[in-house]
This record gives C-alpha cells, structure tokens and sequence, in this order.
RNA sequence: GGGGCGGUAGCUCAAUUGGUUAGAGUACCGGACUGUCGAUCCGGUGGUUGCGGGUUCGAGUCCCGUCCGCCUCGCCA
C-alpha cells in the first residue's frame, strides 16, 4: 500500500513540486471521461483535489479513475502543484492540486445507504445510528467528536494542575437501589448474586476521601435505567470530583475556575463572575430550580391581591392548604407573569395553548388578561379582577399591550406549571436570546441552599432532595440533629450544603458538601426511612468508614455530554456521543440489547420470565 | 405506563375529496465529455407505500391492531 506522507487537509502552496502520498475517502468524483478526473479525497483533517490527467497516465489507470465513486477508499502518490483551474475558495487546501501518478484502490465501498455530506438534508437519524461508521465520517461529527476530546483534556489539565488525582472506579458494583432504576448484572460465582452498574461513583469518592486522596477527579461513565430524553441518555458520562477539607465557598470557587478555563480554552470567551441564587429565590421568581436567566418575565405572587378579587377560582385555590405554613406544596396561591407586548403576538389560539399546557402540568388551567390601551383588563376573568385592577397593575407594573397570565393552584403545582409556562412564553415571544455559541450571553448561576428533603409524591415519605449523603449546611446541623423525625415543619425547613451550576436554564453540575459524622448520617438513613438494620445491610461500608477517621469533604459532579452540547452547538445528546442508543435503550448498529442463549442463562443462574407474544 | 408526530424507490420528498400504470430530485448502472470544484448532457434499473387485519366496486389515503424512530408527561436519590 501507498502509506500517507501527508493528511488530506495538510498540503499548501509551500509544497508545490513535493512528491507526496495520501490516503482517504472518495469524497466526490467530478469526471471527463478517461481524458481528466478530479476527485476531492477525504479524511479527518480535510479535503485535497486529486487530478487524473489521460495525457500522463495509462488507460487502465484513467479507467479505474473514472470508476472511482463516493466513498472509495484510495491511497495515491503525486506531485503537489498549483491549481492551473483556479483556486477553490471554500477549501484551505484550495489553492494546489494533487497531479497523480500512482493510484491504489483500497476498498471499492457497496453503494452506501447515505452520504456523509454536511450540504444535503441529513437522513433521518435511524439511518444515522444504524450505520454510524458513514455518520461519524462527517466533518461536522468529526469536529464534535474533537470537541470532546478537547473538552476532557482541558479539563484533565485544570484538574491535574489543582493537584487532582484521577482514580477509576468500579463498573461492577453493589445494588443500592434508592434512586434511579439500576442495570444489574448477575454473578457466576455467586449464585443469587446480581452486581449494579453504579448511577454515579457516590460512594467510592468519599471513601477515597476518607482514604486520604485528598482531590479526586473521574470522567466517568453512568447508567440509569429510566426513560431517555433529547438531554438524556442511559448510559451517559460525568466529570466526577471530589475534595477533602473544604467548606462550600471552596468547592465552588474550584468549579468557577474549571468553567473560567473551559469556555476559554473552548469558546475564548472570559465569562464573567458567576452569580449566585438560592433554590427558593429560583422557585419564587421563576418556578424552577435552574432558572433561565437570559430574559424577565419572572414571577411575581399575587395571592393577598387575589384574595380580594372576584375569581372564585382563585379563592377556591387559596382556600386550599390555608393553614399551613409559607412555601408548603400544599397551600394555596395564586401567581401571574406578565408578558410586556404579550397582547400582540400571544393570539387567542396561543394563550388557549397556554391553558391546555398548564392542565398538563396538573394545574386547573391558565387564565389570560390583556391590558388595553386604556389599562383597563379585556377578556377571560377581566370583569371579576376590576376591583383589583389598580393594586395589580401597580403590584406587577402593567403598562398597555401587555399580556397577564395567572394560575392558581398548590404551591408545587402553581409553580410548576408557571416556571415551564415562563419558558414556553420566552420561544413563543422570541425573546430567548441564540446559543451562546452564536454569541448570545452565557448566564452561569450557582443554586444553593435546596431543602434537605422533600415528600415523595406518592409515598408521601421523606426523600433526600439530593441524596442521601448531602450535608446539611453548617448554620443548620445542629439543628437537624436535634429535630424529632415528626416535626415536619422543622424538617421541611432544613437547608442543605448543596450547589447545582446552572446554565441558561440547564443544570450542567450538582454537588455538595457530604456528610462525614456516622451519627449525622444514621439519622438521614432514619429519616428516609431506613432501620438501622436495613441502613446496616445497604451501606455498612460506608458508616464503618465513616467512623474511621472521615476528613471533612465535598465534590459536584458535571454532565460532559451536555457541556459538550453547548460548545457544538446542539440540543441533540445523541449527536456528541459516538455510539448512542435509542429511547428505547436499543444500539441500532449492533442491535443491542439481544437475545442469551439458554446455556449463558444457566451459567449465570438466571431462568427469563419473558413469552414471546403470540401472533 | 400516558399523550403527540412520523414511517411511500438506496436516500430526501410528492401523490387533489378514496379513483387510470404511485411521481420528482438525488444516488446507482450505461453512454458522451480534457479544468472541474454540489461538474454537465443523454438514457436506464429501481416500489410488499413498516407489518397484520378490516371497510369499500376501488385504499399510500379511512378504521382497528402491531412494530420501529423522534418529541414529551411520569420517571431521572
């Protein structure tokens, strides 16, 4: 074989009358006949034109020349020349041209089922991940796929120079099955035995910790087993750290300096300081714990005004839960958003939309008021608001045009519904800014100061916002210590040592400080619900090492695809994974999951309860 | 588990209210062509309309079921 002296993306006017070699893919073939053939040769690095010319070679070269189709795969000799055509702008490689003497067909491709062609329409992405060799070979795949190496050399770099250490962790693990559905895995040698892929190493940084590793740093892959999303996949990786004898202030200010170092080195951008919010300044002005900060239309409570309205749908929602404390999920409220210029571009047919879409959140509805000329409320529930109408207007500051939107309901819900609301108004208002790529603003926020626990919906357990290892925060431990596991108004009330980083409205990290005194952590075990005995089953290694002398520490862990998401400029996970699976966790290219044999089964003690269907 | 959208030639799409032999571009094959650069021109092959039922004189089109993909609610400590 002719082996390359050069990449296809390589060559320049400097090294014209250079005899060189190149190897790569047919990436499209512009032919005369036997008499001249131009081909663009591809590989990772770019593109070259080779040129074929009759008068130089022999016929059987000419034919096979022009029998070479798009993705062939050729290796050719030549002397690098100057264009005598004219340049091709469009291409850094544009202005020479390879004269080619020798030519070696490598692999003659089938007529493959696409093109790997950024211009054409792609096909659709079933046909993308089936043969994803052909995909990947597209340069906007190849760049990602760069992208991403990039990004977890940078970020091994930062980490490294922080004095990090990277240590792996099992893949084989121990099933604790308390938050997401886990991938089991069966035992040979244990009969009745069943490994867990880990949803995230928790529990091996802290035990690293209390190891003595003082700074640990893991680009680590996850699994869950729960429904995919466009953000979200089963198995999915993290920048995974963690750091002994730190409070929260130095955790995060480690985590500005990453995110400083990354979208330099990524994007070259300075971003600035990041802000801080805390989970109910999130919740209360923009229904959500990771807010999109790029636009207002925040949220504003208008409960006490509400109540003196004639709305008896509102009443009825404050009625609800009246005796209950402030913030309970429970009680009653009614909030509003206002949309400045909302009565223009929000049509009836929209602002009914609004409506369907708040019920599908569990919400009752949505109701709509439009602000006229006059200030005075058109529309909807306009007549039973007229004796509030002034304490409205001045309370959320309505100026003619706008538009009103109020739900009434639970506070979880309420909130709920308004925070996705917020977000769906923002596209449909057009006043979502571009990606940042693009140049719009990159809004980083730290979250912090989330409720330790929450009640299970179901259940109506307590369940750690978290997990169960987060600390309280340090003003609050005493505190939690002391509190009977009945007095749910004190519970509901503690504030943990967590911090989500936030992103445009996208949570890109979650951490916090973790609990290092066995007796703190017995008592969260207690208050999930956990016996000693079945706190002992599931997690003695970790309290046994708890007790043996655990330095204080913290960690966050960072989802690298979706960092890498924002850096390429995509909304699809599946586009900066090289091999991703389907929603239903299948590998199109490999057909995964398949069938095992019988024999597999036995050797691992497994017996299927799963019937084929009848027919 | 629920809701929505989609599946027609290798690919991207079209096909009127249910009505003739399901079309176009592209890819592929053959031919022409000595400076193209998304080459051009001429000709050709290519279809179980995802699959299975049903309604009808007649189904790509309507109905039922099912499979696959995408979006989404639930779920994701």
């Amino acid at each position: 074989m002719l082996v390359r002296t050069h990449t296809c993306g390589q060559l320049r006017e400097s090294d014209v009358g250079a005899t060189v070699r190149l190897n790569g893919w047919v990436n499209s073939y512009r032919g005369h006949g036997t008499g001249l053939v131009f081909i663009d040769l591809r590989d990772r690095y770019g593109l070259t034109q080779l040129v074929f010319d009759g008068e130089d070679l022999p016929g059987d070269v000419m034919e096979t020349a022009d029998h070479l189709r798009n993705e062939d795969v050729v290796a050719v000799e030549g002397t690098v020349r100057v264009r005598t055509g004219g340049e091709n702008p469009k291409l850094p490689t544009g202005k020479i041209e390879i004269e080619v003497s020798r030519l070696e067909v490598l692999n003659k491709t089938a007529n493959p089922p696409f093109l790997p062609d950024d211009l054409a329409k792609l096909p659709n992405e079933e046909l993308r991940l089936t043969h994803r060799y052909i995909d990947l070979r597209r340069p906007k795949m190849q760049k990602i796929m760069q992208a991403r190496h990039r990004l977890a050399k940078v970020t091994r770099d930062y980490f490294h120079e922080n004095g990090f250490l990277e240590v792996d962790t099992p893949i084989l693990y121990k099933s604790t099955p308390e938050g997401a559905r886990e991938f089991l895995v069966p035992s040979r040698n244990v009969p009745g035995g069943w490994y867990a892929l880990p949803q995230s190493p928790q529990l091996f940084k802290q035990i690293l910790m209390i190891a003595g590793c003082d700074r640990y740093i893991q680009l680590c892959r996850c699994f869950r087993d729960e429904d995919p999303r466009a953000d979200r996949q089963a198995e999915f990786t993290q920048v995974d750290l963690e750091m002994s004898f730190v409070r929260r202030e130095q955790v995060m200010e480690m985590m500005e300096g990453y995110i400083r170092r990354l979208w330099r080195e990524m994007a070259g951008i300075d971003i600035p300081a990041m802000s801080r919010m805390t989970y109910r300044d999130a919740m209360e002005r923009f229904g959500i714990d990771r807010p999109d900060t790029r636009y207002g239309l925040e949220i504003a409570d208008i409960s006490e005004i509400a109540s003196r309205s004639e709305v008896a749908f509102f009443k009825d929602a404050l009625a609800r839960g009246a005796e209950r404390p402030r913030f309970n999920s429970k009680r009653g409220v009614v909030k509003a958003i206002r949309v400045p210029g909302g009565a223009e571009k929000l049509t009836r047919k929209i602002t009914d939309g609004y409506n369907e879409f708040a019920r599908s959140f569990g919400a009752g509805g949505c109701a709509v008021v439009k602000v006229n000329a006059q200030g005075q409320f058109e529309t909807g529930v306009a007549k039973f608001l007229e004796g509030v109408r002034g304490d409205l207007t001045a309370a959320l500051g309505l100026t003619p045009g706008d538009t009103v939107l109020f739900v009434a309901d639970e506070y979880a819900v309420c909130t709920k519904a308004l925070g996705e609301l917020r977000q769906k108004v923002a596209r449909d208002m057009g006043v979502v800014p571009p990606p940042g790529a693009e140049g719009g603003p990159w809004n980083f926020l730290f979250v912090v100061d989330f409720p330790m626990f929450e009640r299970n919906k179901e259940t109506g357990r307590w369940v750690a916002m978290h997990h169960p290892f987060t600390a309280p925060r340090d003003d609050q431990a005493q505190t939690f210590v002391e509190a009977s596991v009945d007095d749910e108004v004190t519970i509901e009330s503690i504030v943990s040592a967590g911090y989500d980083i936030v992103l445009n409205g996208q949570e890109i990290a979650g951490g916090s400080i973790r609990i290092h005194d066995p007796k703190v952590q017995s008592k969260v075990f207690q208050l999930l619900g956990l016996t000693p005995q079945q706190a002992r089953e599931k997690f003695s290694f970790l309290l046994e090492a708890l007790s043996f002398g655990a330095p204080p520490h913290g960690g966050i862990a960072f989802g690298l695809d979706r960092l890498v998401m924002n850096f390429v400029g995509t909304d699809n996970i599946r586009d900066v994974i090289a091999f991703p699976k389907t929603q239903t966790g299948a590998d199109l290219m490999t057909r995964a999951p398949s069938a095992a044999t019988d024999e597999q089964l036995r050797e691992v003690h497994v017996r299927s309860t799963w019937t084929p269907p009848a027919t």
